[in-house]
RNA sequence: GGCCCGGUGGGAGAGUGGCUAUCCAGCGGACUGCAAAUCCGUUUACAGCGGUUCGAAUCCGCUCCGGGCCUCCA
């Protein structure tokens, strides 16, 4: 099956064509490690999981190499480590940890390599210094200063001309710099900030750098999909291709896919407004099943705006799809998932995840129907193939509706308690009984046809 | 000022030249002791104005409205 996927280089869709099946390459920006990670950033990361996913299923789960960096080495996480008194390394131990926990409970696969931008420093001095002897690059007051000028196509990513770039500058521009849109490669730290040393003193890598250079580590000079926040396209991805084409001469990344924003609310995310979710905050009132499923909602590239109330509803989605399954329990899986071939199909139109769901409810719906025994074995298996794919279904639906903590003793007592009840067609104690489980042990309870009951908790 | 995205039924959100999206909410029905779940039915929308076309929510033009980026940002 052909996957197209819109590049934002040309501004439209293209049908994929890996460099080397056997070994499809996708590299996406990773977290910045200063502080929880909030909705806004678990965005791309669910969302490339689910590109991982399919690349995986239509190439081979060998045949693709994932890499996403970890940012630790930056200004922001100077300052947090002020604020704190901690040292570097403590701050950006725990929140890579964190991080980690958060995105494996939104079902994110981990990538194939994790790089660290500080394991990665001696690689990007030698690529400064292919810039330099290159002349894309010169030393200035103890910084080193990429040549914007020196690029021909430079802001062909962003389609921002260099002059525009000058015009709009909101920042005072350094004395250093021989032209206003120069980025910073290497910068000068003080004593007690994090730095290296290098040709040009102690100092510290700028930001685009790491990209560029981790990239080419593990991934090679040319690449297929580098992905990431429509944030970044400019300026670091536009500066990343400036740093890797010209210091490497071979094309750098053939597509270029960016998520769109998270909204709260309809207002943009920020601490100010007091609508900042971190993903560990949302875990604790939200299965992260159902935080991934209302972040899948939404096409990538569409704006998403996220409240609780749509994380309800994705609760609600979730629990249409288990009760399928669950009530499919006594159906056994064909080992035919052709089924899902609609749900493939939709990821394979640019990560179509909104029609991917339709379609994995419509196979809930046949599981429903009490359609032929072939016909739900097989909507089964697609169902759970589909769910593989998108990162959802992962549970047992058992273990959905019931939790997988206990306390169930004492609603199993009240619920035989209350099938002894409606035996003896006692409806006032049965519902008195019912009610109780609701409203004391948020359990709702509901009565099948052969006379015995299933209990969940809401 | 430049560049880029959007505006779909009560809500979320696909589609993109003729054919039911889907889910949630509402309403009616089946089922049930009553419920719940499920199933069936139902509310039939595409910002506005022109144009192209046998036919446009879908293509083109203009207008209005909203959002983002222009060296912190997923």
């Amino acid at each position: 099956m052909a996957i197209s996927l819109y590049n934002t280089l040309s501004r439209s869709k293209e049908r994929f064509e890996p460099i080397d099946p056997g070994n499809v390459r996708l590299y996406v920006c990773g977290p910045t490690v200063y502080d929880y990670a909030h909705i806004g950033n678990a965005r791309p990361v669910v969302v490339f999981d689910v590109l991982y996913r399919l690349l995986r299923h239509v190439y081979g789960e060998g045949c693709v190499t994932y890499v996403r960096n970890i940012t630790d080495v930056d200004d922001k996480i100077i300052e947090a480590a002020r604020v704190s008194g901690e040292p570097i390394e403590t701050i950006t131990g725990r929140y890579s940890q964190v991080f980690h926990d958060d995105m494996a409970a939104l079902g994110a696969l981990p990538p194939d390599v994790e790089p660290r931008a500080t394991a990665h420093v001696p690689e990007m001095i030698a690529m400064i210094e292919r810039l330099i002897g290159k002349q894309h690059a010169y030393a200035a007051e103890g910084h080193v200063l990429f040549s914007v000028a020196t690029m021909a196509d430079y802001g062909r990513l962003s389609r921002h001309g260099r002059d525009e770039l000058i015009a709009g500058a909101r920042v005072e521009v350094a004395p250093y710099k021989r032209d206003p849109a120069d980025f910073v490669l290497w910068k000068p730290s003080d004593e007690d900030q994090p730095g290296w040393e290098s040709p040009w003193g102690y100092g510290r890598p700028g930001w685009h750098l790491e990209c560029s250079a981790m990239s080419k580590k593990h991934l090679g000079e040319t690449f297929d999909i580098h992905g990431g926040g429509q944030d970044l396209i400019f300026p670091h991805h536009e500066n990343e291709i400036a740093q890797s084409t010209c210091a490497h001469d071979a094309p750098f990344v053939n597509l270029w896919m960016h998520n769109g924003y998270v909204t709260v609310d309809g207002e943009k995310m920020s601490k100010s407004l007091g609508n900042f979710h971190a993903v560990h905050d949302l875990l604790d009132r939200a299965p992260g099943e159902a935080i991934r499923l209302s972040l899948l909602t939404a096409q990538y590239r569409q704006p998403l705006d996220f409240s609780l109330d749509g994380l309800d509803r994705a609760k609600t989605a979730l629990d249409r799809l288990y009760t399928a399954l669950a009530g499919a329990r006594d159906v056994a899986a064909s080992d035919d998932s052709a089924a899902a071939d609609p749900v493939v199909e939709a990821l394979s139109d640019d990560l179509n995840t909104p029609k991917a769901l339709a379609e994995m409810h419509a196979l809930a719906g046949v599981l429903n129907r009490g359609s032929s025994t072939d016909e739900r074995e097989r909507a089964k298996a697609g169902l759970l193939f589909a769910g593989r794919l998108m990162g959802l279904m992962a549970h047992e639906p058992e273990s959905w509706f019931k939790g997988a903590g206990g306390g169930d003793e004492t609603v199993e007592v009240l619920i035989a308690e209350r099938a002894r009840a409606r035996s003896e067609r006692d409806f006032a104690e049965a519902d008195r009984i019912r009610d109780e489980l609701m409203s004391n042990h948020n359990v709702v309870v509901e009565d099948r046809p052969d006379g015995t009951s299933e209990w969940r908790r809401a």
